[in-house]
DNA sequence: TAGATTGTTAATCGATTAACAATC
DNA sequence: TAGATTGTTAATCGATTAACAATC
């Protein structure tokens, strides 16, 4: 019920509360303050905060460490679960390496490629493409990162969705054809480098007849 | 003017229109077929390359040519330009071997670090930290990716601001402060991973009492 | 001409903001 | 009590969708 109410940009704030939340120091905090850190509205943090935490009071704010258990739980980070990165190249090693995961309640637990590759230098196993469908099934995972060259980027998820992955985080930068149950998420870095590009006012699009001067945004 | 009738929301889904594109190898394309291809809707196509593309033909569709220029124009990557990385550890160097930037127009050009590294095997050169802001200067570089551990992430954006950068790419966890000419960009790849999750339905968020069964989305 | 497709105007929807009431 | 802060209701804003006119 309380999370029907969630709409979908309240959810992707969030994560950016929590973010905030887990560096204050003092008892209370008040959404001004969250407001100000994060340059949101007042009141729309109020707002997002009220349909998560029951716990604000007036006068004093809410009480941080209530405001953070109520964050983690509503994002599902009370317990950690496995995830795998499919293909082992820098990317992919790189991802198996970064500690992060973890405050999200993530964790890489292999990664798998098609060329058997020298993992004695890393701390988790980097195993043969075969073994995936039943590594994965074995440890019950669900998540997986897809790393891997475009050109091997559907057959790479076609094995995952048949390990019984249900939601991919893709780096690559090619569409992959996925059933209806899995959930895909592309992370184009290129693409979001691009985007800054033209925020930031970078590209020849600037054109001299808007007499304007600069655009605020 | 034309550019000022560009919303947020249209401009965020044009390099998505740009990369379809790209792979069309009919001489004209409609709007159908993207919406299709992108699991868009059919007219917010048809609405978005209109403010971009005035080639639309009824009964025929869009020049694949002509919009893919088009789109590239708008996207300002018809000249590509520099970018910096700072922090050139295993994600940073994943970041300069990767070759995708070029297709938005970008490039890599160097890499900064505090300690100096073995760059030997990098085609790209990495420089100790003291040298950014005369090299950033002298090649004319505006845009960085910041990929230091998170301690020395204020510091390091001080000096990229500080070399004349104005547009970040920041994928560390905590939140920097720069000036307000300075636009930062966080890409939080733990953040996208925990955000699929809950998508997917595997937080504990789950409640019993949505009777609904599983919600379609 | 007829039909398919584009482009635009109006209606709907969702999210943000403003105003204000509630409360410790 | 007075004041600061929360929570909610109404108004505004922006984006999407629907309906339809324009056109090759």
């Amino acid at each position: 019920m309380r999370s029907s109410t969630l709409s979908k940009a309240t959810m992707g704030r969030l994560p950016l509360y929590l973010q905030f939340i887990r560096t204050v120091q003092t008892e209370n905090v008040s959404s001004a303050t969250v407001a100000r850190a994060l340059g949101l509205g007042e009141v729309q943090v109020r707002k997002d905060l009220a349909s998560i935490c029951p716990a604000g009071m007036p006068k004093i704010g809410y009480p941080t460490e209530r405001l953070r258990e109520d964050l983690e739980a509503v994002l599902g980070m009370k317990q950690t679960i496995p995830a795998v990165v499919v293909g082992a190249g820098k990317l992919g090693r790189a991802l198996m390496a970064y500690d992060g995961f973890r405050e999200y309640g993530l964790e890489i637990a292999a990664a798998f490629d098609t060329r058997v590759t020298d993992s004695s230098h890393e701390r988790k196993p980097i195993l043969p493409m075969e073994e995936m469908t039943g590594w994965c099934r074995e440890h019950e995972v669900h998540i997986g990162i897809l790393t891997v060259p475009a050109g091997a980027a559907q057959e790479a998820a076609d094995q995952m969705v048949n390990s019984g992955i249900t939601a991919i985080l893709s780096f690559v930068s090619v569409p992959i054809r996925v059933p209806d149950t899995v959930t895909v998420k592309h992370e184009n870095i290129a693409l979001s480098l691009a985007c800054l590009k033209i925020v930031a006012g970078m590209s020849n699009e600037t054109t001299e007849e808007d007499s304007h001067g600069s655009e605020d945004l």
